[in-house]
DNA sequence: CTGTTAGCGCCTTCAT
DNA sequence: ATGAAGGCGCTAACAG
């Protein structure tokens, strides 16, 4: 009979323990009595640079490990107010261009003690939210990845003190948001001037989003220049920055058989080499010769042999860097970063 | 005289500003004074289903609108010592597989109210580390995505109560890991006998990481099946699950022009893209007809024109699924899923 | 339903 | 260099 009793306890225990935490983590506390010193001197081991006795911290290092205690980070922060976090609201997990820079924010932010809350946002519509709940987590910044801020936000984080950086994306309104973008103007240039080069003729151009600053800049250079030389505004179709909405606009741009453009500047890589399957595949036409297609960003893919893809080159890491720097407080004054790329011609066009 | 000095303090307080953050956020208590309550009275107004009247509550939210007021997300994890943050620690940023399952994961956990802390991790080295620092962000729960975590980790985490995932990985060891996979020896089953039942003899392996238990798992039950037909064991070499990895073992394994692989099953789309590419490129063979090539996974790219690979599919949103459902604790006593896919015969075997 | 009272775990003056 | 004491902003029992 009483071995059933204490069948019945540990089962009882074992339930409530899967509910919640039965545990409570060790405290400055706990690990002050262990090594017989004062908590804040626990706090003092803990902070670099803080002025404590080598011999002292050593000594609550080992009763700390004993314990298993590390400091709670969330109280830490609660008291200094800020946390060693940046907030980074992202979209475009299709994109290997926006999927790269993550990769390069996470290391250079990982060099700085920095960690990542990532938010995503589908739509511009969504970001205020995400936004808004960054905010009460009192990260240190915050970064927008290929995405618009409302103003109203803008304000709110300039008052709270977090600088806002706008990846890829700049912004006509004057709050204070920091912007790093390649150089769309140059890039959209160099483009058309390479048609224009090679004796195109009948050229389209494929948007991404009409909302999009990037894809707006673009197409606006690349139309100046082909006007430039006396050619009409080239037939253009929307391909929402997407693999799908690439291959539709494609199809579109390139349905009558009859007056086919012979050069075709996509906003972005991705949709670029979309639209060259979608030409060999549907069209029997070899992206090169008889249509030259490019791109913009110079992503890995661009460079593999299946699309060889002419393009505008976006350097990821030194774009990174620089909203790195900003936020690090490390730069001057500027607002609004161009990082130069360079035209890489392969064979699409 | 008047209007310089005031535009002299001007610019002391913008410099002022930009160092320190002199403006201090609201907190409950300045919503409480504004709204004429109690500091509690504010907290239940912004927590859901506690019990405040509903003109209260209204009173109490337009205090807040107008000081642009947010409840701290720290204070309260800090009392609630858990935080509504999951901890994902990512490696492979170049494989879509991976971005998409984080894109999945992301959506799936706002659609529950938790946020992303994301740490990288390029070595199974370095991830132990990662996690320990989550550990002090009191995260509610901890996702590894193609990493491995020692034991010793494992179990500080069960002690403080917090689950684990290892997606797309499982663990010999029996400390309380979720795993949750993709049906590895039924697919490289099922590709050795597509293999075989098209006649294939000269049968090379393309490895990911000899540590890793997916390769592992995918290598024995293909090797297995193979065996059953009375086949040698495969050609073998390792890409790395990278691109560049894997262009090196395509060359080493299509060396002597004398003795090529009739057949190629690669430890993932990523790489069995990048052996077609280089197969046709430095080697002039489309794969399909002379060598037949196998991937897994079924990333987007593989049904793509340009490569219309045969693999395996995982289904990612599947996967996903049940990792959230086990941590929002939906889920039984199961520890080790593994979801089924299904072989997808495409152009390339 | 509402206000009062204690803390959550830690950092940070302030004395010593 | 060290300990004591007072919060950071909020939630969670308590009474009423």
């Amino acid at each position: 009979m009483q071995l059933r009793v204490v069948v019945m306890l540990e089962t009882d225990r074992s339930l409530f323990m899967s509910d919640a935490p039965s545990f409570r983590n060790p405290t400055a506390h706990d690990v002050a009595r262990l090594a017989g010193v004062s908590q804040s001197a626990v706090s003092r081991a803990f902070t670099a640079g803080a002025s404590i006795s080598p011999d002292k911290r050593e000594k609550i290092i080992a009763a700390a490990d004993q314990l298993g205690y590390r400091p709670n980070i969330l109280a830490r922060s609660l008291i200094q107010g800020t946390s060693k976090v940046v907030g980074v609201v992202f979209g475009q997990f299709e994109n290997p261009f926006f999927a790269h820079a993550l990769d390069r924010f996470a290391e250079e932010f990982a060099a700085r003690g920095l960690r990542i809350l990532l938010f995503t946002a589908k739509t511009n519509a969504t970001v205020d939210e995400q936004v808004a709940e960054l905010l009460s987590y009192k990260v240190s910044a915050v970064i927008l990845m290929a995405v618009n801020l409302s103003s109203k936000l803008a304000a709110e984080c300039a008052r709270s003190n977090i600088p806002v950086v706008m990846f890829n994306r700049t912004t006509e309104e004057d709050h204070a948001a920091f912007t790093v973008t390649g150089d769309n103007a140059a890039g959209a240039t160099a483009i058309a001037r390479h048609f224009l080069a090679t004796g195109r003729k009948r050229i389209a151009y494929m948007a991404g989003y009409d909302d999009s600053s990037t894809s707006r800049q673009r197409e606006a250079a690349f139309f100046a220049a082909l006007a430039d030389s006396g050619l009409p505004p080239p037939r253009r179709a929307i391909g929402h920055y997407s693999r799908h909405g690439a291959i539709e606009a494609t199809r579109a741009l390139f349905a009558s058989a009859s007056d086919q453009p012979d050069a075709l500047f996509c906003a972005n890589d991705l949709m670029a080499i979309a639209a060259i399957e979608t030409l060999r595949a549907e069209f029997g036409i070899e992206p090169g010769a008889q249509c030259a297609v490019a791109g913009f960003d110079d992503i890995p893919m661009a460079s593999w042999p299946s699309f060889s893809l002419t393009t505008y080159s976006q350097p990821v890491a030194d774009m990174v860097a620089r909203a790195v720097a900003f936020i690090a407080g490390e730069t001057g004054e500027e607002q609004a970063v161009v990082v130069p790329g360079k035209l890489i011609v392969r064979n699409s066009a």
